[in-house]
DNA sequence: ACAAAGTTAGTTAATATTAACAAACAAACA
DNA sequence: TGTTTGTTTGTTAATATTAACTAACTTTGT
């Protein structure tokens, strides 16, 4: 558990990622955006990793729990894909500073104890996507002509390249209709429309 | 034109990149691997950013190039847009580094000339092939059916995770196989199959 | 002889982190 | 009850390291 202190550290440093990029986090930053010294954050982590490290651990958890929260559910597995989309989404928009965090791989390219962190996240969605799209075809809701394993890429990288462009170009645009409509397209897509 | 030094700079910074990452780029290992001193850099370039400004330069001409031969190409869409995924992956696997510049705009961020510059290779990336996925519609290659603009992200996201997924797992694995087989799903996705 | 390309030896500004100490409060005890 | 002791959370000042970049001088090639 995090004491008071500690989630305002995380999430003033959520703020500064979002409003000027990872590269922006620095204690100094940190401390001035708080209102405390620089040495004063040492009183509340050890050091400037193991604060990125609570962050990813933040993310990787309500990661866990939309995926979970999707395994309980009584849904199709595409409406689950969606519901994941959807929730990505979501906590995109509620939390803008995340879409720096996910995309910001090459920056803990020198932190191997954070790179290893970002490849499980990675990886974990990956196979939970991927067990849902094999549970699609199996129940003959998706496709089952197409190998589970690029289908998948193609689901994550179009959500990812959607996540980037929101970022990159349109800012706060009708964003919630166009991840819809995206899903739709990947939806009809992938179906399994043999009638 | 660059002169020898100049390339041998451009050259050797891609160098590093590839092998670890752009945060990796300072003056100072730049100049150890190419045997000079530090300010000998400044006799070539006026200062980094204008290094960066001359990969990002290279890289935009690369892809340039390309998109004018599938221009000039007798090929249906379809086929051109499959060269285009050939081609950026020749260009990743010839020069790996390329796939942390193309990854590094979050790293760019506080520099805005550099994001810029990757703003609008991103942008005429996209619209370029957006362009093949409307003519292929036009021409009945690819299903009408669907928004060209959510093809286009699914076409460039796929092809972004696969990379990524390239650069962070696989390595070094039958990575031309699979990009033939992830293409081949998305071209039996989108055709347009009214038969 | 002169311009291009190199060197050595610095500067300035940032960075994360540590050392030493202080105020506020709580717990322990006489 | 009042004093001692310890803990938490902060401070200021300093540290080591690294970054990009510069000034002034030397070498080299034509």
């Amino acid at each position: 558990m995090l004491t008071d202190r500690q989630q305002e550290i995380v999430d003033t440093s959520l703020e500064i990622i979002s409003s000027i990029g990872i590269q922006g986090l620095t204690i100094k930053n940190l401390a001035k955006r708080i209102g405390i010294s620089e040495p004063a954050i040492y009183r509340h982590y050890e050091n400037k990793i193991s604060i990125l490290l609570t962050i990813l651990d933040y993310f990787k958890s309500s990661g866990e729990q939309m995926f979970r929260k999707q395994i309980k559910s009584e849904d199709r597995p595409l409406r689950r894909i969606e519901c994941i989309f959807e929730g990505h989404f979501d906590a995109f928009e509620r939390n803008p500073s995340l879409v720096s965090v996910i995309f910001s791989e090459e920056i803990f390219r020198n932190e191997p104890v954070l790179q290893a962190k970002i490849a499980e996240i990675m990886d974990r969605n990956f196979n939970a996507i991927k067990a849902l799209v094999v549970e699609g075809q199996a129940k003959g809701e998706i496709n089952p002509n197409f190998d589970s394993k690029y289908l998948t890429i193609i689901i994550i990288g179009s959500l990812r390249m959607m996540v980037k462009r929101w970022q990159m170009v349109d800012k706060s645009f009708n964003n919630r209709d166009e991840v819809k409509n995206l899903f739709s397209t990947i939806r009809k897509l992938i179906e399994n429309n043999n009638s």
